[in-house]
DNA sequence: GCCAACGTTGGC
DNA sequence: GCCAACGTTGGC
């Protein structure tokens, strides 16, 4: 299967690119949403793209790569009582909730900011820059992972 | 902090 | 299975 791409999101106040830097790799647990647990429990495959995305951020934006180094798998705070992520419906046996760990690639120079995603020509149909959008685990193509790339490498 | 857009829940 | 009420997300 060919590499997949992949962006997502997540609140600097829960955990930013910095702390992935400096923990190597992380578990994206926490998910509770059904479209974005089906990306990561059936789709999301060891080496692909990911899109570092700071939500509800000043300004929000990509901070950064990361790349898939272990696919779905049950995300075990939906077990754990007490957890702010418990879900008394998930059972070990008929788990509800998947995540994936990623590890970090990438610290970008400078935030590439959602009002430049949005400027940024061929990136007009990415879920992302349209209004609404409240996915936290989106399809991108390599297109637009290339381009946000350069956009993340470039000096100002 | 506001609030529009969205997803989920539950009564019927 | 509809849909109103509710809770959450996330840009601003």
């Amino acid at each position: 299967m060919p590499r997949r791409y992949w962006l997502m999101k997540c609140e600097p106040d829960a955990y930013t690119i910095d702390e992935l830097a400096r923990d190597g790799q992380t578990s994206w647990e926490g998910v509770r949403n059904y479209q974005a647990r089906n990306f990561m429990r059936d789709q999301m495959q060891v080496g692909d793209g990911v899109l570092f995305y700071a939500s509800n951020a000043d300004p929000s934006g990509v901070t950064g790569l990361a790349e898939v180094c272990r696919a779905g798998y049950p995300d075990a705070s939906a077990l754990k009582k007490g957890s702010d992520y418990h879900d008394p419906k998930s059972t070990p046996e008929a788990p509800i909730w998947f995540m994936v760990d990623i590890r970090f690639v990438e610290r970008f120079k400078a935030i590439v900011s959602l009002e430049t995603l949005k400027a940024t020509p061929g990136l007009d149909a990415m879920m992302v820059t349209q209004k609404g959008s409240r996915l936290s685990v989106q399809p991108v193509t390599k297109a637009e992972f290339d381009i946000v790339a350069r956009l993340g490498r470039r000096t100002k």
